[in-house]
DNA sequence: CTTCGAATGCGTCGTTATGACACAATGCTA
DNA sequence: TAGCATTGTGTCATAACGACGCATTCGAAG
């Protein structure tokens, strides 16, 4: 799925060897200057963005497929990547403006293309660092970039409403795992895990509250390091203790905010 | 679906008619005896019982199917319906065992058939009124009857972890939603919620502590009957306050056992 | 009719979690 | 070296929670 011809081959194809009626769409959640991201792609001649998403191989796991569209985008795999709901309205597609897209990108498909039949989509949610993700087009006809949450209005399809979705459920496991591991580098700072917490919950928090409870959790090692460079007192630095980590995603985080 | 003609023709026709690919699975709690109940069906020539699903006609909604499904198997529309897992592992399905089942049933049925091809399946589970469930096998050839949960052992199929799934799912949302209103009868006495409650849990809770925190939500109207016939002391009656309780599931419950 | 057992209604107490806030310590900058 | 912004740490009142005591009320046994 790298160039344009295997693209085209997979257009002609996909009856072949994707399972019918099935697709996925990956919500791939980054934090940069905190600020929440989500990494969104564009084919050149369609004027709405829209969540990376694929399809399923006639032999390949549900999530295996989802495992793979996230490696395809961003180079990276063994990360959070969860289903969190699946969309099944009968009208959720846009035959029309699939077709038009097609058309423009110089390809012809008729009215019988398996692309234009009905696709029930399951959605994922991805928590990715965002310094390792290498943005990647799946075909050169595409763009790829990171979206601030704030800035996305439309999407393609129903996309919008899938990540709203997500986000939903993002801010509710927020309250039973331990969300920073994955959306973090591995030494991070009490005031940058605070501000993930306050960007994804769009909301301030004490700054003594959120040290007290996250220590509280036990998942957390100080290290002997701080944060020097900013113009205040250096902050420690911090990292996941993994064996607690581990531990704590499997029991989830009690009480909420 | 009510005749064995019926269901030999969609047996037959089932390509044309479903959305290819996509099944769902319904897990349907009730609450007897203060017992946690599961209704399950059986072909009458299989070994194994399985949960009630179906398919999605082509141009039906994901969750109308679901509900449709519900409505076939117990009567009842309008209760609590949600879809809590998508199952999409490659080889989940077992084709053999499908394929005797219905050598046993006297249809014969090729190795092509639609039936035998790849499913998907989105695992819905539904909280009902023990009482006004009309339990309805959806041919001749079905059994259907509630099971306690602690009988069930072994599935078709992937069904068992389907229904384990569900019951996590159901542990979870314990917290965030008031869970007893489908389950209960209109009247129900605190003892009574509370059995519920530890049925599901599979726990233990403090009487006490219990009445607080139920009462604490300020979702249930004492009413001025009590319950007499038991040979103690009558409890109160209690309901819903719907206004209250419509509200609460929109914002979730705080806190957890 | 009285007594007894068992379950329910209601309340207390100590511990812990939570929200609001004060003050000292630190690192850069002027 | 003084000033400022930010971080580290602690306190205090309040609410939530778990464990438990005691009186009340129903049917049943005598």
């Amino acid at each position: 799925m790298t160039q344009q011809k295997t693209f085209r081959e997979v257009i002609a194809d996909g009856e072949g060897i994707f399972q019918p009626s099935v697709s996925l769409d990956c919500v791939i959640f980054g934090f940069h200057e905190n600020e929440l991201k989500v990494l969104l792609i564009k084919a050149k001649s369609t004027d709405h963005w829209a969540l990376p998403g694929g399809f399923v191989f006639k032999d390949e796991d549900l999530d295996d497929a989802a495992t793979r569209v996230l490696k395809e985008r961003t180079g990276i795999n063994d990360i959070f990547l969860q289903q969190f709901h699946v969309f099944g309205s009968a009208k959720r597609s846009d035959w029309n403006i699939h077709r038009s897209n097609f058309k423009k990108d110089g390809i012809e498909i008729g009215p019988d293309h398996w692309l234009l039949k009905r696709f029930i989509t399951v959605g994922y949610y991805a928590l990715v660092e965002f310094a390792h993700v290498i943005t990647t087009p799946d075909s050169s006809s595409e763009e790829c970039r990171w979206w601030d949450i704030n800035e996305i209005e439309e999407l393609f399809m129903d996309h919008k409403q899938i990540l709203d979705k997500a986000l939903d459920t993002l801010r509710l496991q927020l309250n039973h795992l331990p969300i920073g591991y994955n959306l973090l580098p591995q030494k991070f700072t009490m005031p940058e895990l605070q501000k993930l917490y306050e960007t994804i919950l769009n909301k301030t928090l004490d700054r003594r509250n959120f040290q007290r409870r996250m220590t509280g959790f036990g998942i957390l090692k100080r290290l002997k390091e701080t944060r020097k460079g900013g113009a205040h007192r250096a902050p420690f630095l911090y990292s996941f203790d993994m064996r607690k980590y581990r531990k704590a995603l499997k029991q989830g985080l009690h009480g909420g905010w």
